[in-house]
DNA sequence: GCCGTTTTCGGCCCGACTGTTTTCAGTCG
């Protein structure tokens, strides 16, 4: 899919029009192409092959144009064009914090920086104080954007960032004058990768929670600390930002700063059409150049006034936008407490830190009925692939464990190998053991697309595979997804009643709220798992329900939220 | 550059913080 690359391009264009002092409006048109290009569930290209590019929402005439030059011939000639004006290493210097397009104009035109190093060297030099509104604040700032921007902040994943989050808001509570508190942002929303932490607090001493926030001993550095918003690094450069609010504008700052971007757009022009305006203050009725309050102390009161049902945090993103502002009902959600078992879980048998029996007792303490252990098999050595003797072995302590247990049942199940020619581990006959059998990618993640593809659906075809485990293999800010055809994956799962893992190890969030989304519309169900290699791991079960809300899944499009009999059943109907 | 239940022109989301000014521009979310 050609998506990324054009939607990329599309932002590029936007950026350097931005820098050569084009009007916001006609930059903004190309971010907003970008972003719902970027959205998009389908192929751009196959979408251009049918002649329905104008119903991306933002595409006109002018961009349209300019994604058919790309799509046949590889390149944009506007953007070519544009890059003779505006050098495309100016990019890199909007990208530095305090530094905008604004910024970035003025360097070139004065001073002909190009690059960041250009930029360094003139911040150092003490050129940049010759230029209008620069004095050594804003050279201090800018220098240490640049070393910023040169350690590389990465996006954390959902994991660290509720770790980090709880232990602030933990903080944060034992202050007398704080009253509600919650995160919000992208966190709140269930983002499989967080950039950086956004807390909301109701008081009525906005000062105080601030003077106590900013000097948090995790605190490393104060980059902002104002009455009603402050900004810290923490020292492992995590970025928390605090808002500080009175009772009657939290619900509305909760709204506003939960987000998406895209998502308060919306609202906002709803509310304009309504004669009414909407912002982190609350809801409000104009007539005449008069506003008057309408609501803003809860979510749910804003959502009202406006004629809106509240939608769970974890559905406000722009790929759901659509169904979102439908006018139609919007679907009772999972829930964590749907979930009654698991079916990927590793012990002892293979890589796990812990027996059967402590994982089936952790299991139970969670308030599951049944757990599937379902170790790797023998291929993938590093593992410790349980071999078809131990496999005997592991039956038999699982056929004594549920001879004891009441109201609980252990299943056999398996990690199968799914190897690097689209051949599965353990022959037909031992298949036929498994209660359950869960096939994995773990190896020729390079291979070409179409031999990827092909492992996947060779394996999903197999009549003793239930379900596929982390479908794309990645690893969040270390390991790439391998390439495949996530159509074509699609198709073969729900033709042939296999379900889709979503892995809830936080390192993985495998697949992502964007193909869940995505392939529960090509009728594909769902089997959420933690991959737990250790007893404490099972409790990363809540993030893969977040991916899974956050893909618009009920309890019905998810397998481990029946009990063992219904779940035995539906595993059968292959 | 896009878009339309006040439509084909004239709008386009809203506000805080910082650093520079002395009323505001730029950046950020």
């Amino acid at each position: 899919m050609k998506n990324k690359e054009v939607a990329e391009l599309l932002n590029r264009m936007g950026d350097l029009l931005q820098i050569k002092g084009e009007i916001v409006f006609k930059t903004r048109a190309y971010h907003k192409a970008a972003e719902n290009i970027e959205a998009l569930g389908e192929d751009i290209a196959e979408l251009e092959a049918q002649g329905r590019l104008s119903e991306i929402p933002g595409v006109g005439a002018a961009i349209q144009a300019k994604i058919q030059e790309y799509l046949a011939k590889g390149k944009m000639t506007a953007y070519e064009e544009l890059t003779k004006e505006v050098p495309e290493t100016l990019l890199d210097i909007v990208n530095i914090p305090t530094v905008g397009p604004q910024k970035a104009k003025l360097f070139y035109e004065k001073l002909n920086v190009k690059t960041m190093e250009d930029l360094r060297r003139a911040a150092e030099a003490g050129k940049l104080l010759t230029l209008p509104g620069i004095k050594e604040k804003t050279v201090e700032n800018i220098l240490k954007g640049i070393q910023i921007v040169a350690q590389g902040q990465e996006r954390m994943n959902l994991g660290k960032a509720t770790d980090v989050a709880e232990e602030i808001i933990a903080l944060l509570k034992a202050i007398p004058e704080v009253r509600r508190i919650s995160p919000a942002g992208s966190l709140r929303r269930g983002m499989e990768t967080i950039g950086d932490i956004d807390i909301l607090v109701e008081s009525g001493h906005p000062l105080k929670v601030m003077d106590a926030f900013v000097n948090f001993p995790q605190v490393k550095k104060v980059n902002a600390h104002g009455e009603t918003k402050s900004s810290i690094l923490t020292k492992d450069n995590v970025q928390v930002d605090l808002r500080v609010v009175d009772a009657k504008s939290y619900g509305a700052a909760l709204l506003y700063f939960t987000g998406s971007k895209s998502f308060n757009i919306n609202l906002r022009q709803i509310a304009i059409k309504n004669n009414m305006k909407i912002s982190e203050y609350g809801v409000f009725a104009v007539t005449n150049d008069k506003e008057k309050y309408l609501a803003g102390k809860t979510e749910e009161e804003c959502f009202a006034v406006l004629g809106l049902a509240c939608p769970p945090p974890e559905l406000r993103e722009e790929f759901g936008e659509e169904e979102l502002f439908s006018g139609k009902k919007i679907p009772k959600i999972v829930e964590l407490k749907d979930i009654q078992g698991e079916l990927h879980v590793h012990s002892t048998y293979s890589d796990g830190r812990h027996s059967i029996a402590q994982m089936v007792e952790a299991a139970r303490r969670r308030g599951y009925s049944y757990l599937a252990i379902s170790d790797h098999s023998p291929k993938l050595r590093v593992a410790g692939g349980v071999s078809v003797a131990d496999l005997k072995k592991k039956k038999k302590e699982i056929d004594n464990l549920n001879s004891r247990l009441k109201g609980f049942r252990v299943l056999l199940g398996t990690e199968l190998e799914i190897d690097t020619e689209g051949n599965l581990d353990y022959n037909d006959t031992i298949l036929k053991w498994f209660d359950i059998v869960v096939a994995s990618i773990h190896s020729g993640f390079n291979q070409p697309p179409d031999q990827l593809t092909k492992r996947l659906v060779n394996a999903i075809e197999h009549p003793c595979v239930n379900i596929i485990g982390h479908p794309t293999g990645v690893h969040l800010g270390k390991r790439e997804p391998y390439q495949f055809d996530f159509n074509k994956v699609c198709q073969a799962a729900a033709e042939h009643n296999v379900f889709l893992e979503i892995n809830a190890f936080p390192l993985r969030l495998d697949l992502n709220s964007h193909h869940v989304y995505y392939a529960r519309r090509q009728g594909v169900k769902f089997a959420i798992n933690t991959d737990a290699h250790h007893i404490d791991h099972l409790a990363y079960m809540k993030y893969g329900v977040t991916i899974a809300r956050r893909g618009w899944l009920t309890a019905e499009d998810v397998l481990n939220t029946r009990n063992v009999t219904e779940l035995l059943k539906m595993l059968k109907k292959k």
